[in-house]
RNA sequence: AGGCCAAUAGCUCAACUGGCAGAGCACUCGUCUCCAAAAUGAGAGGUUGUGGGUUCGAUUCCUACUUGGCCUGCCA
């Protein structure tokens, strides 16, 4: 089947994942498998801007990697591959450097914001992160880049910059990515209240035990107005709701919206249900996390094989970039 | 480049003249709730930025360094 187009997309590697990463982010790159040829990159360059040490890097990369893949990510069709396993990269990002204006990067907001987070660690590479991104972008000659509406600004950018290269040089081998909007549900975590996310510590894992994931389940925020089992609730403001919506069958959505509003269902009910279903949809990952976990070179050979063709389109742009650029 | 101030629990900060390092929030576990939240009780949490030095004893005094903030200078 022929393909639309290759798509590129880069996320930290955070360690296991849980359910916003699914929802957010996973899901929608093992459905991009279908239509496009896809690159998924594990950034562990774009990582050591905010990490202090580096001696979590390597098994939080196997845990998302294994992760990945369970969920249905294809090695065999796509390339997962480790960022810093492609040094042409760090070379683009240089060239690509002298192009990029200083006061457009200190203008972007996640730049601004990382200041404001991290005071005592502003460096270089934090401002160069947008550099980076475009360099990783553009190596592969990607034609879409899927975004969260936060990540907007910097596909903008990294578009900016290659036209002025192209222009600067007189040369059309890179190619300007387009963006493909995501619909990127906003996950909560189970305090109801904030997106989900590990240092929040308000996720749900998506390897962990059945039983875990009821537990942490019960421990989630309902509507606070409902204080007895006798008082009707409001499924609308309700976390666990919006989680059944997306996990439960139809009919139970519509049981529990309409029981709820009339007190006829309870919340722990309500969550148990709830709990269930996800173990339910979680049942196949699990499993086939498990089996590739069984074999514990299995992902260190695909990130090796993804690495390796990875570098082989990296080579070749960089080839054609220092042809262009003229350089001895 | 020089001067001044700061660095203590995950976070915000206390600790008198050098004498057992403490509170609030967050976290964990109870009570109460159908659960959760709220309320309430308890618990855990530390190489006091790093390396030296003075002292019987250093979070406290001296020194060097690291990081951050403020002021001044220099260059253009």
């Amino acid at each position: 089947m022929a393909k639309k187009g290759r798509v590129f997309s880069g996320a930290r590697p955070t360690g296991k994942q849980h359910l916003g990463n699914y929802l957010g982010a996973i899901n929608n790159y093992v459905s991009m498998q279908n239509e496009y040829d896809c690159i998924y990159c594990i950034v562990d360059v774009h990582a050591l801007t905010t990490v202090e040490t580096t001696q979590d890097l390597k098994q939080n990369t196997l845990d998302m990697t294994l992760d990945w893949l369970a969920a249905g990510i294809r090695p065999e069709d796509s390339i997962v591959f480790v960022q810093s396993h492609v040094p042409q990269v760090m070379e683009l990002h240089t060239y690509l450097s002298m192009v990029a204006q200083f006061g457009k990067l200190t203008d972007l907001p996640t730049f601004k914001e990382k200041v404001r987070q991290q005071p005592e660690n502003v460096n270089y590479g934090l401002l160069g992160y947008p550099v980076l991104m475009t360099a990783d972008i553009v190596l592969y000659k990607t034609d879409i880049v899927p975004v969260g509406i936060d990540q907007a600004p910097h596909i903008e950018f990294a578009r900016e910059i290659v036209r002025s290269f192209n222009y600067r040089y007189g040369t059309k081998v890179l190619v300007e990515p387009q963006v493909k909007h995501t619909e990127v549900l906003k996950v909560l975590g189970i305090d109801g209240k904030d997106k989900m996310g590990k240092s929040l510590n308000n996720h749900i894992e998506l390897a962990t035990t059945p039983e875990e994931t009821v537990k942490r389940v019960r421990e989630m925020v309902t509507d606070p107005a409902r204080q007895r089992k006798t008082d009707p609730g409001n499924p609308d403001i309700c976390n666990v709701f919006t989680m059944h919506k997306i996990f439960s069958p139809q009919e139970e959505v519509d049981m529990i919206n309409t029981e709820c509003r009339k007190a006829g269902i309870g919340c722990v009910d309500c969550k148990l249900r709830f709990a269930a279903n996800l173990n339910k949809n979680l049942e196949p990952f699990r499993a086939k996390r498990a089996e590739l976990a069984a074999n514990p070179n299995y992902i260190q050979d695909v990130l090796h094989d993804g690495g390796k063709r990875a570098r082989t389109i990296a080579e070749q742009t960089m080839v054609e970039v220092r042809e262009a650029m003229q350089l001895p």
